[in-house]
DNA sequence: AGTAACTCATACACGACTGTTCAACTTAGC
DNA sequence: GCTAAGTTGAACAGTCGTGTATGAGTTACT
């Protein structure tokens, strides 16, 4: 519901860029698509065409003929989760202040967006090529590993333990909170409390 | 390759308990059987009958003449697994000296378990009727909770935030590691090391 | 050495999913 | 109101997975 019109859906036009605009109904169907199957995915990584083209409330030819595979479907799913997670990484100033601070402002302002997107993530990323999954990811990924570096030698992170592992430990308590918050244990203002403040303790320098 | 024989495998057979104790060659065949499985789901939850049959090295038909389905299989599986674990859980007392310890040699006493299991048990948890996976974890879950519940009133744990929220951090963790030592960005062992370190600052109390 | 237990390849019925085609229908846009 | 763009259900071919049956061939146990 947030970018529906610009991304990389363009693509998928004929030839040159200006052939035909695409008409309203289908602007309108290609959105209810995109929302439909990030849901049916989130809740079933196996979630087959008919399904959400069902969901959808529109018929599997007229979802063949925005996306011509499932695999197509996935990708695009993802590069657009993807870009919306990096349009706010990118909104925020990631080498001034400190890296904690930074980090911190960073999940409060990206949670919405995870939380919605990290089940289906999940989905495409089993079920795309592992090379496009990375391309995808590594932008997203060295910023996270950048941040961390800095936070590190500034001494607002720990330093025992290699970064990879903290940011694997970022990626598994988000991915944790989301899971809760699905299992209706955790309001979606809780899950991002309790994140946060596990998070704050589990990268600061232990102090034994 | 650990427990092979008693478990709950003898249910199987019919009727009464002793009719037939089962050649050599066949119980033989269900290691090898539990062993593939166990590898392959954890590669991919959707593995066939047919892969697993040829990773263990026998025909498709001699596979179902052991597991009646591939539910049966993964209910096997996941029973195993969690009767391994629960064998470590009970074999330490949980309820004597300090928590934050106890959940530590806990966590290294199993661990080997954990990371050659976590990922098939994902599969089975996906695979498997909803209750009747809870019906497997309760018994583990149930006392994971009552431990940290513990370590909470002695004031080793946090109590800041909910348990429910502590153990889906010790769950989300462990499953970080092992991807990692999957991903070969750890040994076995250094993930531990940075699982333990880990654990120790999330649960513990927070010093602002 | 003989018998019951076990294995295995082939083959079948069945269902689910993927893409594609077609011809009729509806809608948006100028 | 005309036309191109878009939608639709039905139907089809192809693939893949499951589970069952059969019959002939091995292998373990006594």
């Amino acid at each position: 519901m947030d970018s529906e019109q610009q991304n990389g859906a363009a693509k998928a036009r004929r030839g040159s860029s200006a052939h035909h605009p695409r008409r309203a109904d289908a602007e309108r169907n290609i959105s209810a698509i995109l929302a439909a199957a990030t849901t049916c995915f989130g809740r079933n990584p196996n979630a087959s065409m008919t399904e959400i083209a069902a969901a959808a409330g529109i018929g599997r030819v007229t979802l063949y003929g925005h996306f011509s595979s499932r695999e197509a479907l996935l990708s695009e799913l993802m590069e657009r989760a993807l870009a919306d997670v990096a349009t706010v990484l990118n909104a925020t100033d990631l080498d001034e202040g400190p890296a904690d601070e930074r980090l911190r402002t960073l999940i409060r302002s990206s949670w919405q967006l995870l939380d919605r997107n990290l089940r289906m993530l999940h989905a495409a990323r089993r079920a795309l090529p592992a090379e496009a999954v990375h391309d995808h990811h590594v932008g997203i990924l060295s910023t996270m590993e950048r941040l961390i570096t800095r936070g590190r030698q500034e001494g607002a992170f720990r330093d025992d333990l290699p970064s990879h592992w903290l940011v694997g430990t970022v990626y598994a308590l988000v991915q944790a909170a989301g899971d809760q918050v699905e299992a209706g244990q955790f309001t979606s203002e809780e899950a991002l409390e309790a994140l946060d403040a596990t998070l704050a303790s589990a990268l600061r320098p232990p102090t034994p």
